[in-house]
DNA sequence: AGGGCACCTCGGGCGC
DNA sequence: TGCGCCCGAGGTGCCC
């Protein structure tokens, strides 16, 4: 499940692996992953002749600059890049290869092929979905306690579901929001008004601290997650919350509870975490 | 604005 | 004990 670690990890290990690659050709075996252009011909006509110059992110968005055009790619759950030889057997579920001159090909793979990919020209990628209305970078430093409560204050529903609201913030996904809230003491059904000043600072140290440990880490891998060279991440090893459902909390003892929370599976210390 | 479902596949758990 | 079915996993978009 790639939140901002895994992509910012596979961001930095794919650096080192395709920039400076130019696209010879690129073969496109689902292409209800391709978004924009609508069609699939011109998305790949486009690409050819491309040099990769740089790999940028946005969020939980990957951005493959090349020469005239920026690839937009997000994994959703389950998608993967790897980097393999032309030649190379062809694995299940590799729906994209991105061949180029010099007999090494980029392969993105997805089980559930819920990932998503944009091409647009250069300079125009931020005008429209699916980046246009993203919230701030929570490793910014312009983004503080202060810019966080601000973007949150007026809202009326609960704190987990506003946390995953890319738009209101974006990188966070299901595993940092329950070690955020696990860290700030704050239970996820709280609503925006019932957070003390305390509790928003608390928060924000939260978000920014697990996420910069995660990055440090290599990200978590749960379930399929590698970076772009194929190693799983480490951060799996500190989660103190979720996937630790009937086990004692690291602070208290009192065991880990999960209950569904703007149907999301949550995992809560009902102790560190009081509702009111 | 916010809740709920659809998208999709696999694997684990449960029932027979 | 083995097989088969159902559901849970969750990021996001869309519909109501």
């Amino acid at each position: 499940m790639p939140e901002l670690p895994e992509v910012e990890t596979i961001r930095r290990t794919l650096s080192k692996l395709v920039i400076g690659k130019t696209v010879a050709d690129v073969i496109v075996g689902l292409p209800r992953l391709i978004k924009a252009p609508d069609d699939v011909m011109q998305f790949v006509e486009l690409l050819k002749g491309q040099t990769i110059r740089e790999i940028g992110r946005r969020g939980k968005f990957l951005l493959f600059c090349l020469d005239d055009y920026v690839l937009v790619s997000h994994l959703r759950m389950e998608g993967r890049y790897g980097l393999y030889r032309t030649g190379d057997e062809v694995e299940k579920h590799t729906h994209v290869i991105f061949r180029f001159t010099d007999e090494t090909e980029l392969r993105y793979k997805d089980v559930r092929t819920f990932g998503t990919m944009h091409l647009f020209p250069k300079g125009q990628e931020m005008a429209g979905p699916p980046l246009h209305k993203l919230g701030p970078e929570p490793l910014d430093e312009a983004f503080s306690a202060a810019v966080l409560k601000e973007r949150l204050e007026r809202r009326k529903t609960k704190i987990k579901p506003l946390l995953l609201n890319q738009e209101i913030i974006v990188g966070l996904g299901n595993i940092y929001v329950d070690e955020a809230l696990f860290q700030a003491g704050i239970h996820p059904e709280k609503t925006p008004d019932e957070l003390t000043d305390d509790q928003w600072e608390k928060l924000h140290v939260s978000i920014v601290q697990i996420l910069q440990k995660s990055i440090s880490l290599g990200g978590s891998s749960i379930k399929s997650y590698v970076n772009g060279q194929g190693e799983a991440g480490r951060f799996q090893h500190t989660l103190k919350a979720y996937g630790r459902t009937g086990e004692p909390c690291f602070v208290c003892g009192t065991l880990i509870e999960k209950f569904v929370v703007g149907g999301r599976g949550t995992h809560i210390c009902p102790n560190c975490q009081p509702r009111n």
